[in-house]
DNA sequence: TTTTATGATATTGTATACATTTTTAGATCA
DNA sequence: TGATCTAAAAATGTATACAATATCATAAAA
C-alpha cells in the first residue's frame, strides 16, 4: 500500500517516500496512537522513518492541508485539536457530501459493488466480535469511503476521504459515547435500504447515522497524555 | 493581502512567504495567466520571487494538494490539465455542495448578509461594463464564495474555494462558450430568490446555473502555448 | 516561595551542496 | 533525411549547514 521502493542515495536502509512518511503519521493519527495536541518534531521524526528532516517537513506540510496537523510558525507540528465548531460543520459537511454520494450510489451501484459493500460490513463485524478497536475504528470509517469510490465521482470521494480523516481525530479528541454495534447496526439497515434501490430510505438512514455520531460525541475534560512518537509509528 | 513581513536573512530584498508563493501562483492559474501544462521550473520561480528553491518546493507541494499543479516525480511541476471526466465531477461536487450551502444560506443570512451579496453583483456588473475580463472572472467565482462563508459552515466553504478554483483551471482549459453576462443574469436571479426566502427556488437556481457554466464547456483541439513565467507573476 | 532575568540548549526556517535523473545537443550511422 | 547513441547541460531529489527563534534550566531578585 504504502511506496517503500526507492533505494536512496544516503538515508538509512529502510527509508521511506514522503508520501508513506504522510500516510503512517495519517494512520497513526487515524488509529489513535497520536493524540491531539501532540508534538510532532521535525529531526525525531527523521531518526524514525530513517530520512532528513526535509522529507518530514514535507509530509508534515501535507497533514496541515488535510488539517490533521497544526503548523504554529517558529514552534512546530502538532497533531490537531479539532475545535467544538470545527467538529459540528465536519459532520454537517459529511450529511450534505454522504447523502448526495448515498444516492448517487443507490443509482449506479452494480451487483458486485453491493456485494463489495456487503463483505465489508462482515468484516466490521468481525473486527467488533474479535475486539480489535484499530481495525474496527478504521473499518466503520472505511464503510463511508467505500460506497463514495463506487458513486462514481472521485473529486467527492477523496474530499469525503479527508473528512472522515479529520472525523477519526474528532472522535478521538472527543470522546465517543457511541457503541461500535449501532454504528454496524445503522451501517447493516443502510445496505438493505440500498438492495432494495429505495433512495429516499437509504439517505435518510446516511443523514441519521451521521447525526447519531455527532451526538455521541461529549466533550473531554481531560486530553489524552502526549504519546512515544517512536511506539506510534512503529 | 500577502504575508510580506520578514526580512529573511539571505533573501534578496522583496524576498516573500511561502503563503504568498502560493498565493500568486494560484492567482496567476485562476486569472488565466498561466495555461494548463506550463512548466513551473523551481530555479524559474525562486528567481522572480528572490528566494531559494527550498520555499518554493514547499508552494508547489501545496498547489498540487489542491490540484492546481501537477507533481512528476522527477521532471518537475506543471499547471494542471484536467480531464474531461475530472471537469464534470468537479462540477457535481459543486452541485452537491452549493445547493446544500445555498439553501443554509437562505435560512441565516441576515439583511447584512443579502446587502453584501448585492453589492458584490454590482460589482460583477461594474467589471462586465468596463470589459476587465480577469476581474470579471475572479468575481463571478468570488460570488459563489461569498454565499459560502456567508452560510456558517466554514469547512464546507473551503472545500468549496478550491473547487472554483479547479473550475477557473477547466474553463480555460475547455473553452467556455458561455457569455459573461447570462452568469450575471443568473446570479441575479438567484439573489432574488434569496430575498423572498424560497429556498426550493435558490436551490434549482443553484443548480441550474453551475449546469449552464457546465454546458458551455467545449473541449478545445490546440492547448494555449507556455505562458512566460515572469511576466504571469509580476 | 514566586517571579523575573539570563544564558545554554534544542528546534525550526532557509539556503546551499551534492547525487541522481532527465533533457538536450551533437555526432555517428543506416 | 532520419534514427539512435552518447556526452554535456540542466533540473529535480535529498541531505546538510547555518541562522534565527523558541524552550528550558538555572540563578538572582522581590
Amino acid at each position: 500500500m504504502s511506496a517503500v521502493n526507492s533505494l536512496p542515495s544516503h538515508g538509512v536502509a529502510g527509508a521511506v517516500d514522503t508520501d508513506a512518511i504522510h500516510d503512517r503519521i495519517a494512520n497513526a493519527i487515524a488509529a489513535h496512537r497520536l493524540p491531539p495536541g501532540t508534538k510532532l518534531g521535525e529531526e525525531a521524526l527523521g531518526e524514525i522513518f530513517g530520512v532528513s528532516r526535509t522529507k518530514v517537513r514535507q509530509a508534515l506540510f501535507q497533514l496541515a492541508g488535510n488539517k490533521l496537523v497544526t503548523l504554529i510558525p517558529g514552534r512546530g507540528a502538532f497533531v490537531a485539536q479539532p475545535s467544538v465548531r470545527e467538529a459540528h460543520e465536519v459532520f454537517a459537511a459529511r450529511r450534505v457530501i454522504e447523502a448526495a454520494v448515498v444516492a448517487r450510489f443507490v443509482e449506479v451501484a452494480g451487483t458486485k459493488d453491493i456485494d463489495a459493500l456487503n463483505d465489508h460490513i462482515v468484516l466490521e463485524n468481525d473486527a467488533i466480535a474479535s475486539g480489535s478497536v484499530q481495525s474496527r475504528n478504521r473499518l466503520l470509517g472505511d464503510f463511508h469511503e467505500v460506497i463514495a469510490r463506487a458513486a462514481g465521482n472521485a473529486v467527492l470521494a477523496e474530499i469525503l476521504s479527508e473528512l472522515v480523516a479529520r472525523t477519526s481525530l474528532i472522535t478521538l479528541f472527543y470522546q465517543n459515547t457511541r457503541g461500535a454495534a449501532e454504528s454496524l447496526e445503522e451501517h447493516r439497515l443502510l445496505l438493505k435500504a440500498i438492495r432494495k434501490r429505495d433512495s429516499a430510505a437509504a439517505v435518510a438512514l446516511m443523514h441519521q447515522h451521521l447525526t447519531n455520531v455527532e451526538r455521541g460525541l461529549v466533550l473531554r475534560d481531560e486530553i489524552p497524555a502526549g504519546a512515544d512518537l517512536r511506539a506510534a509509528l512503529a
